[in-house]
DNA sequence: CAATCAAGTTTGTCATGGACAAAAAAGCAG
DNA sequence: CTGCTTTTTTGTCCATGACAAACTTGATTG
């Protein structure tokens, strides 16, 4: 806590996602961050230039390039995230940044038990589709964007994924035995670490009355391929967070999608899918929850069609 | 798949643990690994290069040094972590590797389905606790081996994860608020991420009666403090998997031990306990799940003693 | 005008080799 | 044995150079 304020390239490294290697090539390329050395010269940099970092990898995430923006201000760097952030975002997708704020406030403060009644009772109250849209969601959301701007830890990151983990593999029930149920086989490439999405459409489907089964994180594209057969599943879906580059999204998608039989749906869902330009040929993307419903929808209807 | 069998630095980090600069140093000081380049002078590892460093890296977790095994053969490194292992397990725990091995190759057969109604019929059958101390336990155990001797990928061992995180997620309950019962605050400390041992905890100690609190992994000792304090925490307990060195665990223990007041009792679990040599002031280690038992039930005296 | 292709820039990762502090082992006194 | 000092081991950091892949720009063509 009351540590020196000056940190090692290795922790900043870990707090940015920004290699050492990049690190080092930003300051000899474009002059920032330079910091102070030690008394053993090597690199500190000062708790600013850490908030600055993380600011540029927000930025970076949002397709600025490095160049444009390293040697940009503090100032020039959260403009162009709030510029971003009110241009996506439709007017009612804030309806619920109150609460969204309160639950945060509860994980800083550590009001655990609050935080927990609360989520419980939303839950209980709006069920589980609509508790994922308009509290999940929202909130997730906005602990990803309290965590780039350096508001929260990342230990109280995982504290918030830790309640919502429980309380939806509470909520998700094993799927009782649908005539003609779709099956559905969720997991993510290898790359994207992040469960909470997957969780989220896992709980989604749960209550749509299909077979789902979810490989947990990373699965190479050659064992889904593997799985979905062993498993007869009917569609395949994925989760990317913002974490990811698109381009990489794009060319794992169509790897996967060449190598997935061609009668084997391929979905992808998550916060990455509305920053992609193109859709790749024989992928739905899902750019929200409700999405899950259409697609499952569509999906039914082009089933009956061919079996008539 | 089947891309060329040699690999990138990078992927040999993120396969094996070890940074790139120690994979060069290593190379510069002992000749190994010492691979093949590419046409463009940059490294490119062989399949048996990266096995056999996923060999030296767990006999680094056992406590040998670099220096003695690098240049040791494979079979004299397999020699060693099999010393290690016989000497450790004594005769009763291996009573269920027979179920083990049976699990493992489901897993790796992808035969899902099976697996998870194997698992869900065991836990019905033996009842939770029965259940982690015979399944699950020696099951999670022979899966860091199989990962360690390189017979399953890494995505393999989170789909595993996955599956037991599912089941016992849903096992466990919220406690029926018994009258007087023990608060317990469960999580990890920074460096450890290995959520299933937590979440076994957890689930073994959901039916003991006891209000147990959850903060997920990598809670920083001072937010420790200071939650514990907050939800009047009467027990504080921490898991240790075997990926972290025993003399870190020692002194981040000691740290936490004198910020916690001294009447919160302190645990500490998980596969490193048993490693461990001398036991930290003030910490009750516990070294398989069943100590869970008898440390609660000693809890409960002493309170009672005191009360009294 | 949109689309395609070639040439030019930007950017991250890798390589080499030197240095050093922290950790572990070895040696030694009590 | 236990506690202290010295030596060895070991991982991380530094500087600088190089280059391929990704991205941009601008010219060319249907």
């Amino acid at each position: 806590m009351n540590s020196a304020s000056r940190v090692s390239i290795a922790t900043v490294e870990r707090e940015t996602g920004l290699s050492k290697d990049t690190l080092r090539i930003w300051e000899r390329r474009y002059g920032f961050p330079s910091p102070s050395r030690d008394r053993n010269g090597e690199r500190a940099y000062s708790q600013a230039q850490l908030d600055k970092l993380r600011l540029i990898r927000r930025c970076m995430d949002l397709g600025l390039r490095p160049g444009k923006i390293v040697g940009a201000s503090v100032h020039e760097l959260s403009a162009s995230i709030a510029a971003h952030d009110s241009s996506g975002r439709s007017g009612a997708d804030q309806i619920d940044s109150g609460p969204s704020r309160e639950l945060i406030s509860m994980l800083k403060a550590r009001r655990l038990v609050e935080m927990r009644d609360y989520l419980a009772q939303s839950l209980m109250r709006l069920g589980v589709q609509k508790f994922l849209t308009d509290v999940v969601a929202p909130m997730s959301a906005e602990v990803g964007r309290a965590w780039m701007r350096g508001e929260i830890e990342i230990h109280e990151e995982h504290l918030y994924s830790e309640q919502i983990n429980h309380l939806l593999r509470h909520a998700i029930v094993s799927a009782a035995p649908v005539v003609n149920a779709p099956r559905i086989l969720l997991t993510t490439l290898p790359g994207e670490e992040h469960q909470l999405g997957l969780l989220m459409a896992q709980a989604y489907l749960s209550v749509e009355g299909v077979h789902c089964i979810s490989l947990g994180v990373q699965t190479p594209a050659f064992d889904i391929v593997r799985a979905a057969s062993a498993l007869s599943a009917d569609i395949v879906g994925l989760s990317f967070s913002l974490a990811r580059q698109p381009r990489a999204v794009l060319a794992q998608l169509a790897e996967l999608r060449e190598g997935l039989k061609p009668d084997i749906t391929l979905w992808a869902g998550g916060a990455i899918v509305s920053l992609l330009r193109k859709v790749p040929d024989g992928v739905r993307l899902l750019a929200s929850l409700p999405d899950i419903t259409r697609a499952l929808a569509e999906w039914r209807e082009d089933r009956h069609a061919q079996a008539a």
